[in-house]
DNA sequence: GTCTATACACAGATAGAC
DNA sequence: GTCTATCTGTGTATAGAC
């Protein structure tokens, strides 16, 4: 799999994404016509990403966001309670999306090595195509409050937890060496950060997504691999 | 070196740091007394970087701050000119700080390898000592200005390129592998920044800071170093 | 050098017209 | 369903007493 490739999967999550955007927050939203709601929340979602990702969450006023949006401020009031419930409701959202796309990269039937690719390189992939969900979320978690904080941590942990897992299992089959895998996930965790928080970084020396997929599968591989003397 | 030796080395640094902020900054603060300025300023910074961490910057108020540092808001505005202001002098005083001390680290007389060994630890170590100024300045970079965000990116950049120089003499000298180095000095960061960024984590497992050097050394070692046949 | 009191701009949020 | 107008609290910053 590559980028390319990955794009086309990707529709799927985008579309049943926005759906359950919605229905989870019915509640909270007072538009009745499911057309207009889908509209304008993602219109309200993706300015709030712009101007989030310039100046910060708190920095970005409601006026900020009517401007962006086009919508009035009375109007704004109608997709969401507060601001607050805002940021959650665009944080939470995400989260669930993303977590079940990396359950559904565990294949049972598959060795231990091709599920640590496979995760690795969604994880890369799903960042580059919503990168300003992730690198929002990354910057303003701490803006949540303690009730959401310790989910977007639980959210953390699983994720990392899924990571060590395959790595147990491949300790296990003979395939990786024995080390503290938690901590080699939390590692790996960071280089995969690193590419929708560093961005221009890479853009500027020229990597691409393809690139920098296989360069960190290189680098995990030469820490986590058993290496077959002979070979 | 561990860390308990480090933390005696770093002393020197933290008081000429203080002393900087001042002489740095001496147009901007009103108040004439060295001695005041000195105990005020630390003041200040820390109290800044509780909040900040806690709320963010932008979230905290000069409401906030009076109350923590206990001086009144009519005090504060004789240390700093406005909260922008406020926020540049703290960044840009650790900054210089911590790349003088990454610069310190190279020894021409020692090896590629020892170089970097001592580059990772003191990364590490000098995070942990300064944890709040290094999360701080991580999460709140995008709050300032064109000009000062500009400063930022190229002391980033430098800290990257001190790294990746390390990694070609060493390829040089045949002891590292040929790789795109400074594809791996930016990995590398990723790694170490964790350790601030990540901190409740690495607590959680029980990793100990020279746990956590240790264990990134070994991780970059499998990747960059020459394996010699025989040994 | 530090305080209190205050200016005044702008924030989030809502009521009520359309 | 969306708008405009407005309420009220809070923000940064400063003036002037001590």
């Amino acid at each position: 799999m590559n980028y390319s490739e990955f794009q086309k999967v990707i529709q799927y999550y985008r579309k049943s994404n926005a759906k359950e955007a919605i229905t989870e927050n019915r509640k909270e939203i007072r538009v009745k016509k499911e057309k207009t709601v889908a509209k304008n929340l993602q219109r309200i979602f993706e300015a709030t990403l712009k101007i989030g990702n310039k100046k910060g969450f708190q920095a970005m006023s409601m006026r900020d966001l009517s401007d962006e949006t086009g919508l009035s401020m009375g109007a704004l009031y109608a997709y969401f309670a507060s601001k607050e419930n805002l940021l959650v409701m665009l944080q939470r959202n995400g989260r669930d999306n993303f977590q079940k796309i990396l359950e559904d990269c565990i294949d049972e039937a598959a060795t231990p090595l091709e599920n640590l690719h496979k995760l690795i390189r969604t994880h890369v992939y799903f960042s580059e195509a919503m990168q300003p969900w992730f690198y929002f979320t990354y910057m303003e978690g701490k803006n949540l409050k303690k009730m959401e904080r310790k989910i977007a941590v639980d959210h953390e942990l699983h994720s990392d937890n899924i990571l060590s897992t395959v790595l147990t299992k491949g300790e296990q089959e003979g395939a990786f060496k024995k080390l503290p895998h938690q901590l080699t996930a939390a590692l790996i965790k960071s280089l995969l950060n690193d590419w929708y928080l560093k961005r221009w970084k890479y853009a500027k020396m020229d990597v691409s997504v393809d690139d920098f997929a296989k360069y960190v599968i290189d680098f995990v591989e030469s820490h986590c691999l058993v290496k077959k003397s002979g070979n």
